[in-house]
DNA sequence: CGCACAGTATAGCACTATGGCATGAAGCTG
DNA sequence: CAGCTTCATGCCATAGTGCTATACTGTGCG
């Protein structure tokens, strides 16, 4: 017995409606055409929905009940029309959220709630991963855009990279650790030092690396490894260790001042931190709009930024732009 | 944005089957046919709902979210033609039964529990009302079917009853009330115990009247009124007092020895306890079921309770039906 | 690289359902 | 009983739906 689903709609109008004709009125329908819709149904169901000669109109028991699915479809209906109305808009849906941890956690969980306070349509769904779980989810649609640092055509031209702000890193510590005040620094100084390794197979891992090459050293004395950033703040503040940071999260950590940047030049890697993305992605509002405002808000960002970097690195005071 | 409910239909059908063709074949559909009504929805919606090129194949953002809605739309569409299936065998629905209180709570709950139990999907919606409001309530469709005692005749054609025992009335009092040691039992030995009237606008209180003016008093001393058949049982059973009841009650409660049968003649209303319905009714198979089912209890019971209404009454023993 | 295969889209055609307009029928009210 | 409101019916146009046949497209394999 497979009921007409329009039937079950107009039924559920005219019986809320009071009338058929107030019901077909309800519906943008005229009242004929509803009053046939009805007596089709009522044919295929065999058995009388209304009892006749009454006002307002009255259903029998199977007429209600079957009236009580029509509403389930009207509304299903009406928040199928709602999806694509705030699709289009862009003021509704999900955005998945790929990204590296520290980054993610320094700035752009901030930016997500300000983000969320704008658009309360959408919402956000976050991973933390890696660049190759990051190309391999966009491209296996799990994920909408990923948050990482990469270098220059890196991948293939089947991502676009929006580039948000240089991947600069620098050597983190607490406020007051002892190499604050020598000068000279120098490369052995480090690794005086215990060490704060950043999480396996983030991008930090292979900077680490870097540097470790870059000062001649085959390792550092690493006491801790595997922490969130907020780990890795608390640890940096409450020891003399030292980490490989980016520049943004001392940046973003400014205001705690748990941690602040030790003025030695390591090798900086060439890439920057941006936003990634399928270059063949449904066009997707709810996306856009997340990703535009990402950017903008570190347009917003960047020439603080940039002039914070060179104030607590180099002790420079504010200078005009070049 | 008004979107065409079957093609959301499909389109969850074919997101759940994992391609055009297995969805197609889930709906009895031909692959063409949904393939169409997809391009048709993805037109009017102006987004794409699929990744193309991928096994099995995949929805966006948006077309998971209209999928969403078109299984509710499929499964309140399956619930309604299951409420019909249900419907014409009977075996689904609500039962709206009116009764008077004192006949429904000795006889009917109890047929009422073991109906609940033989027919799970079958809900029984009771109110207790006499006659009057009982048929108002069935010419307003509010109730399915009342349970009363009734003249023969009394209302019009629009009512059918059907009856389903005499309404023989007694006077009911304790076990071992003096008057059962009483012999012969005489008007005014009725006068000189206190009295329980039952519910007022019930047919019981008519029927008092009526035991009144056949032994020339004008009243009785009536100590308590008002009360549930429970509450007069216990009140019976505790004191000395009478009270007109039918006799069916009485022999609902023989088995808790609370309550007797005083053997005094006492007037007989000219009715029927049965059950009254609209003539003009819709059909509905899951009433008829239940009015069934409390015509063939009373079958089965009719013939117990005239003999043990023989017995308490006049003492005699089991003897053969004439 | 091309072939086979599976799966999907398109074309063409027939038919039903749906909706509108005009109008008839029925029930309530004064 | 006249008039009003409301529902049902007849008729026509058209959009939706379904089918078969066929073209297209991506995938895996030799």
């Amino acid at each position: 017995m497979k009921l007409n689903e329009r039937h079950l709609m107009q039924l559920a109008a005219v019986l809320d409606a009071g009338g058929v004709s107030e019901g077909a009125a309800m519906l943008g329908l005229t009242q004929p055409a509803v009053s046939r819709s009805l007596a089709m149904l009522e044919a295929r169901v065999g058995e009388p929905l209304f009892i006749k000669g009454r006002r307002p109109l009255q259903a029998t028991a199977l007429g209600g009940q079957l009236a009580v699915q029509g509403r389930a479809i009207i509304s299903a209906s009406r928040r199928a029309s709602d999806v694509v109305q705030g699709f289009v808009r862009g003021t509704t849906g999900q955005v998945r959220v790929g990204g590296v941890p520290f980054f993610i956690d320094a700035m752009i969980s901030r930016m997500i709630g300000e983000f969320l306070n704008l658009e309360p349509g959408i919402t956000v769904q976050q991973a933390y991963m890696n660049l190759p779980e990051l190309a391999a989810g966009l491209e296996a649609h799990q994920i909408d855009l990923g948050i990482v640092p990469i270098g220059a055509l890196e991948l293939g031209s089947r991502f676009v990279f929006t580039e948000i702000l240089p991947g600069r890193n620098i050597v983190a510590c607490r406020p007051g650790h002892p190499l604050m005040r020598k000068r000279p620094l120098e490369a052995g100084d480090l690794t005086r030092y215990p060490w704060v390794a950043p999480l396996p197979g983030s991008p930090l891992m292979s900077d680490l690396q870097m540097i470790l090459m870059s000062i001649g050293m085959s390792d550092l004395n690493i006491r801790y490894s595997g922490g969130s950033l907020m780990s890795v703040v608390h640890v940096l503040a409450e020891t003399d260790a030292l980490a490989v940071l980016p520049f943004s999260v001392v940046f973003a950590q400014r205001q705690d001042n748990r941690i602040v940047v030790l003025p030695y030049d390591i090798p900086q890697p060439n890439r920057s931190l941006g936003i990634l993305r399928l270059t063949t992605a449904a066009r997707n509002p709810a996306v856009e709009r997340f990703s535009g405002y990402i950017i903008s808000a570190f347009d917003d960002l960047k020439h603080v930024i940039r002039r914070h970097e060179r104030s607590v690195i180099w002790g420079a005071g504010p200078e005009s732009e070049s």
